[in-house]
DNA sequence: ATTGAAAATAAGCCCTA
DNA sequence: TAGGGCTTATTTTCAAT
């Protein structure tokens, strides 16, 4: 279902929801003052309409020792631009690899454990790639806001 | 609870999670091949100790309406860059705010309804706020890899 | 599209090993 | 840390509006 109108309801659920995806029907009911079954009703609506694509669970990379997060700005020559993707999309490291309008570009966020291999990563790895013409490299050092829920 | 260390188990339990947060613990207790109370066990420790921060559902924005996502690298007068972050933090388009390495940089992601709306933004919103220098601006045509479970 | 109620599942708690 | 059993809570289904 395409371009599902979103009423008042739909807004405060998705709301909530996206503060919480585990609120359980029933406070979600208590919460908006309508019952349960109305609440489940708008929320399935909802996912079959691929407002709500599914739920993830938010998980910290420095506690699983990710220290280093990079932002690669990568220059491509323009032919060779699928294959680029296909190949840095496989890295383990990249958790999301983007497209944008200026120059044949991928904007790409990449996690590691150390500096050392994510210097290594983009020597070895991604300069080995065809097509890659340069990169571009920002560390993030802050984060000031992050509202996860939204796909760029 | 830090640097908790993730043993296999964890490390199933998180896969399949990041699939989808709403796997029910007799479903991971299946598959696994481990007991519900364990399970559960498991995932509780991984809440506690701030690997699992929360869940959320993800959104896709192009079903509520925003066509226009995009990535702002907004260079900063140094002394002004907490105050720039407070400010640009407030508008409900940015839903991410991260701070780079090189140079006094912001790198933003900011969601528009439409085209207008987003230059409008940047004119009328961004280039009001003293202390930024500059603003680069990079539409996203394509998204290639999306990993919306680890944050950056 | 909304609702209430019953039935089926699942989560939470406690105790033991 | 792992496991099992019991109690409560939640989700699901369904029929009626």
């Amino acid at each position: 279902m395409q371009d599902y109108k979103l009423d008042e309801v739909d807004m405060k659920i998705l709301e909530r929801l996206r503060y919480n995806a585990k609120f359980t029907l029933t406070v979600l009911s208590k919460e908006l003052d309508m019952p349960v079954s109305t609440i489940r009703y708008r929320i399935k609506k909802l996912e079959e309409s691929k407002v709500i694509l599914g739920y993830v669970p938010l998980i910290d990379r420095t506690n699983l020792g990710y220290k280093v997060s990079l932002i690669l700005e990568i220059d491509t020559i323009p032919k060779y631009i699928e294959r680029v993707v296909n190949e840095i999309s496989q890295f383990p490291p990249t958790v999301r690899v983007y497209g944008v309008d200026s120059g044949p570009k991928l904007h790409v966020h990449a996690i590691f454990k150390e500096e050392e291999e994510a210097y290594s990563f983009i020597s070895h790895r991604l300069y080995n790639i065809k097509g890659i013409n340069s990169v571009e490299t920002s560390k993030i050092i802050r984060r000031y806001k992050i509202d996860p829920s939204i796909l760029l």
